[in-house]
DNA sequence: GCGATTTGGGAAAAGGTTTTCTCAAGAGAG
DNA sequence: CTCTCTTGAGAAAACCTTTTCCCAAATCGC
């Protein structure tokens, strides 16, 4: 009958009163005992640490958050479960504050108002330090008022509210990333695929194409709009390589910056199909760095990664600020992408 | 100054002795008021919950957890935030219990031995009432001892503790439908690409596709394991079209069964390179349904889907059945699958 | 009109923790 | 030897809601 027993993750969880009967204390002095406040003999302490280390005693959030009303909890609202954006956003945010102790509810609204309004209502009765919202489109709200909640919010790859902070990708700094880079490898002719114009990105991205070539004094081709997917990548190429639409003296382009890495993935297979060497005759960017079609491209895909795990890192560090009262500027915060480099570029010429 | 304040989410939200104050009764009777519980005239009832909505007044979830002994949250651990398996089944999962008014702490756990525990901990201090183990791979653990904790524990899509409850898709059956799919169209040599062999699930595919073959007496093709990917694709082709291993009197599969869509896509992709069309000449089905892929190729693949949200909404219900004290078999419960036609294996012979 | 029952509503405990206040005993100063 | 100060630890309030008991007033039966 020794008390020699493991620590016991108990059917019925260990009360902090059990701990100081045990040690016989009064549940005051366990408390303070535990949490290193108080005054009492070091053996005391010692005492009450070591019955509540051998009744696996672990205090009940729920009272503590209840007392200091504070719950340790945010919630994270979603509409792109399914989608490659949200998700890396989600991770970044969960690893930066787990590390703080603070839990992540999961609600995933669709793109369903009533189903927002329940998710933040549902949060709002758990008591929630905070919210963050993400979603598929940097330039798309998401169905749910966050207005005016008495709690803070953070936007993260979504599009914010007036007076709001957001954080999103520095998508004309990933463009100049891209374009530079050709320059750098000596391509002269530069075509930009990209998806439909009804997303704010393809102008930023377009605009940025622009720039970078007009300070390099090298031609500029439209820009080529159409849809995010890998047969509108077939299709631009026909238009780029078939001639009648590319005006100054008929030279075809030796290199192609793609708005996404499902177009790159098609304007490789099209340029292979009519014999084109990838990165020989014609260097290709992608953008979003898709891991799993960066890499099944033949040759591997270059492309511009937006950082999303790191987006949500910052989102979440900076939401926990504004949760211990500190301030911060309101603003939409552009985080800077990055150029990952694979095999679909060539090295430079004298490289 | 009239009372005609909109609902106001306040900045310190309101407590319910605040609505029995100014509805001029005490706590007790307000609780039962909003509650439809004990006895008072309508009218009392009625100038309480009027006051209560005036003031949005919401419970604090907390206080009501700490009493019930009940949170109405369950933590969702999962090593999959970036995959596609683990998303649709979270999906149904949070899907299935939100109408319940359960919230879902979303926990990534990587593969890291140390953050699991870290978040089971701060699971078990929140209270949540269950977990929901969830994976990249059915034949694998999570990084983490679920046992003995003292809540119900479901495993969905991953490799359960013994005597728990698990639900997976059922490999074999989706297997059978694909193959028999085949027959159907009038199919007779019929190939198997698949993965690695340290995956479960390809032994379980690979032994559905014998076991139909053998009962409608076609030839079986020893499957051909590799890698889940295009170039795993491209490669079985040269070695199931190029001869040398196609041992019955040369002749040449008319249909593929892959283990994957990635496989898949690498297949229709090399048979389209040496001419032979899809699916005229050869019939190809993949596995896993993923729509970004499987409508990508051309012609659009047909798959087999896992139905993993409904696995996770499977999931979600029997958690909280569990929680709410009703028995369940221990045991792993297998969810069909279906197949979800395209264009990638042609008509029947008389359609 | 008197006792028994119903009605409307309140007091208090419970849930588990933290923190402030209080208090007794012992130690040091003079 | 008395007075003050420190030390060690407990009592109680607070966080917010629910629920059980309880009580006074009103109603009913006769």
């Amino acid at each position: 009958m020794v008390s020699d027993v493991q620590p016991v993750s108990a059917k019925t969880p260990v009360t902090l009163r059990e701990v100081a009967a045990l040690a016989g204390v009064s549940v005051a002095t366990a408390s303070k005992a535990l949490n290193g406040q108080g005054r009492m003999t070091a053996e005391t302490r010692e005492r009450i640490r070591e019955t509540a280390q051998r009744l696996g005693f672990r205090p009940n959030s729920l009272a503590q958050s209840l007392l200091r009303r504070r719950s340790f909890t945010v919630g994270l609202l979603t509409n792109d479960t399914y989608g490659r954006f949200s998700l890396p956003v989600m991770s970044g945010i969960s690893d930066a504050l787990v590390d703080k102790g603070v839990s992540v509810f999961l609600c995933n609204v669709e793109d369903d108002q009533r189903l927002g309004q329940l998710h933040v209502d549902a949060m709002l009765d758990k008591r929630v330090d905070g919210i963050i919202a993400t979603g598929k489109r940097i330039d798309r709200h998401l169905p749910v008022d966050l207005s005016n909640l008495g709690i803070p919010v953070i936007y993260a790859f979504t599009e914010p509210d007036p007076g709001a902070i957001a954080f999103v990708s520095d998508d004309a700094g990933g463009a100049r990333l891209a374009v530079e880079h050709f320059c750098r490898l000596g391509r002269r002719r530069i075509a930009h695929v990209s998806g439909p114009a009804s997303f704010a990105v393809v102008h930023a991205r377009a605009q940025a194409y622009r720039d970078v070539l007009t300070e390099k004094g090298l031609p500029v081709m439209e820009p080529l709009l159409g849809s995010w997917s890998e047969a509108w990548g077939h299709e631009a190429v026909k238009t780029l390589f078939d001639g009648k639409l590319s005006k100054r003296g008929g030279e075809k382009p030796d290199a192609v910056f793609c708005g996404n890495d499902q177009i790159a993935r098609g304007v490789i297979d099209a340029l292979r199909e009519r014999g084109l060497g990838v990165p020989d005759d014609v260097g290709v960017i992608g953008f979003d760095n898709w891991q799993i079609v960066a890499e099944a491209t033949r040759p591997p895909l270059t492309s511009v990664d937006m950082n999303l795990a790191a987006l949500g890192r910052e989102a979440g560090l900076t939401l926990l600020s504004l949760v211990g009262g500190e301030p911060a500027e309101p603003g939409i915060r552009k985080l800077p992408c990055r150029l990952v480099v694979r095999q679909s570029c060539g090295r430079p010429p004298g490289g």
